[in-house]
DNA sequence: CTGTTAGCGCTTTCAT
DNA sequence: ATGAAAGCGCTAACAG
């Protein structure tokens, strides 16, 4: 700042205050720095005055435990990584915020890295974010599972919305409310559908199977149309093609898709769901809002995060193979209807 | 990578393998130790060719520096904290995105922490950050702005949508974006403006001076209707008042209040623009996506994010008080149009 | 119940 | 250019 000291032995005039450690404690109570270090995380197993104490003079100065340096004996961190492929993708809201107050409630800092949807940039992010964190979530991995599981011998991982062998997982449960939203298709008359999905997705896999199986069930004629992005781009990428298909009902991978959908039939005058109906997948706060309100499977986004998280805090359960399905709900508003007349 | 030396005195099978440290190079190489630290952080200040046999042997065992290790002898951790109020908020995630980038490509950590718009909590999370983190972005502060100023000082922070004296921080420069709104407003014919803002905002105190200012000097009258949080709830709860106003046109003091109105209004049969026209403030991604698709002015959230976290990682300006704003833009879709026929 | 004594893995003078 | 040694702040045996 204003504080110019020529003086060469003068190596920094910075604000920068010291940051008390245990043994300031120590020594303003007169007790062994380990004795401090004990009264702090376990005062059970010490003397409650001498304990109160020490924890009297901490708060005073504002002690807080240097991280780092307790991480060196203990070999843990205290805080969690959260690795998805893209933060802005509104799906993920609920997600991180689930995951951030489970790991805030247990104390935990969360790290947030962005692989952009990227395999390789998604191992490097687990890879330099391991040494520094105690566990490690990942969200809608792309990497080959067997590959991800590679990554997790160094620190536990939980896989959410995919799955990965030998690591615990949780996705939503997807089975029941895609039979719910064929049978709902079904009753309005719908016969045939396409399903705009997003490839290279481990989950979209999972979604097709399902509804071809439903459809193949229900004697209804079913197409994928893949399209590239599980963005608003790349839904209205895929009108053309859903159009062409002729089907009467398209579900789409997520909801942005379904915008995307929605946007591009708007654009060329068509109204939905007189021109086809629409569903859509997640239920993100933008389904409410657009014209017609979308009918969408809600998946249980909050849930999903926290409940991944428990398992990771938990050092039983994070090494222990799982498999956790949480329940999703099919939610119907405007964009389903009967279908064209012929 | 599928080079195994088949030594059988190295096997790597249990979930729980050692990390490699720089002894276990040093110890291959032949070297000491330091030699090794110095080889992998100022390779020029060492023998080029030992250096890279050192970085060979580091790659070879893929070895990666334990970060609490380093921090401890530096008193730096590589890591840098992002506080926010609501992570779930739209607005936020363009932001985060752009803080998250630059921090990446610097090789640096993110870590993130919701503080729910309450100031203690923003507090705690900020000290209890602090001796985990190199610096700290705190965005949109509840904080009295002494006290921000006054946390800043074991740890650099900068302000992101508020400002803190001393601090560094950066802002939208909504002046001329207002300006414009405005005279698109009066262009239009609106004389009766009302302003649905939040209170216990910094910013929105900015706003709503900066359009009460401009009001009266176009002649118009304006009216602020305070809602409670920066929610569609919060625009919801609001349109009675807004309707009591008898204003003709609504500024929101961002879009997901106005898109709370833009739904009240509809529950209640009103179409806008014919109702009232209605303009947001962000352009989060549903603001297009919405009937009528949202009049808005641009943030520049991206830009926000990376360039506050730019600032911060530079050690000369995270500690220089500045005032950094950024430009803004009026997006103008279909909710602002003509004022109705009286 | 509390003090002693080693480190955790890395950086950093200070020698050589 | 490299080695030796000390120490960052804390925890964890192991005494007493």
């Amino acid at each position: 700042m204003d504080h110019t000291s020529d003086e060469a032995t003068a190596p920094r005039a910075l604000p920068t205050t010291r940051r008390p450690t245990i043994y300031d404690i120590a020594e303003r109570v007169g007790l062994n720095p380990s004795t401090v270090s004990r009264a702090l995380n376990k005062p059970g197993r010490i003397n409650a005055e001498t304990a109160a104490r020490v924890q009297a003079v901490a708060a005073e100065l504002g002690f807080r435990v240097n991280p780092a340096a307790r991480a060196l004996p203990t070999g843990t961190t205290g805080t969690y990584a959260l690795v998805l492929p893209d933060i802005t993708n509104p799906v993920h809201f609920d997600l991180i915020r689930g995951v951030e107050q489970v790991s805030r409630a247990h104390g935990r800092t969360l790290a947030i890295s962005e692989s952009q949807g990227l395999a390789d940039q998604e191992r490097e992010a687990i890879i330099s974010l391991q040494p520094a964190v105690d566990g490690i979530l990942v969200v809608a991995s792309r990497l080959a599972p067997d590959d991800l599981t590679a990554l997790a011998t160094l620190t536990p991982v939980v896989a959410v919305n995919s799955v990965a062998p030998g690591l615990p997982s949780v996705v939503a449960s997807i089975e029941s409310a895609m039979s719910e939203t064929m049978a709902h298709l079904h009753a309005l008359g719908h016969r045939s559908i396409a399903y705009v999905g997003v490839q290279a997705f481990d989950i979209n896999h999972r979604k097709w199977e399902l509804l071809f199986a439903i459809a193949t069930g229900l004697g209804m004629s079913i197409v994928e149309i893949p399209t590239a992005a599980p963005t608003v781009a790349g839904g209205a990428d895929a009108l053309p093609r859903v159009l062409a298909s002729s089907a009467t009902a398209v579900i789409a991978y997520n909801d942005l898709v379904a915008h995307g959908v929605l946007q591009a039939a708007h654009a060329q005058g068509l109204q939905v769901p007189d021109a086809f109906s629409l569903v859509g997948f997640d239920d993100i706060f933008s389904a409410a809002l657009s014209t017609p309100a979308l009918t969408t499977v809600k998946t249980p986004l909050r849930e999903l995060g926290s409940s991944a998280m428990t398992i990771l805090l938990d050092p039983e359960r994070n090494r222990t193979p799982s498999l956790q399905r949480l329940p999703v709900e099919l939610i119907i508003r405007d964009s389903t209807g009967a279908p064209p007349a012929r």
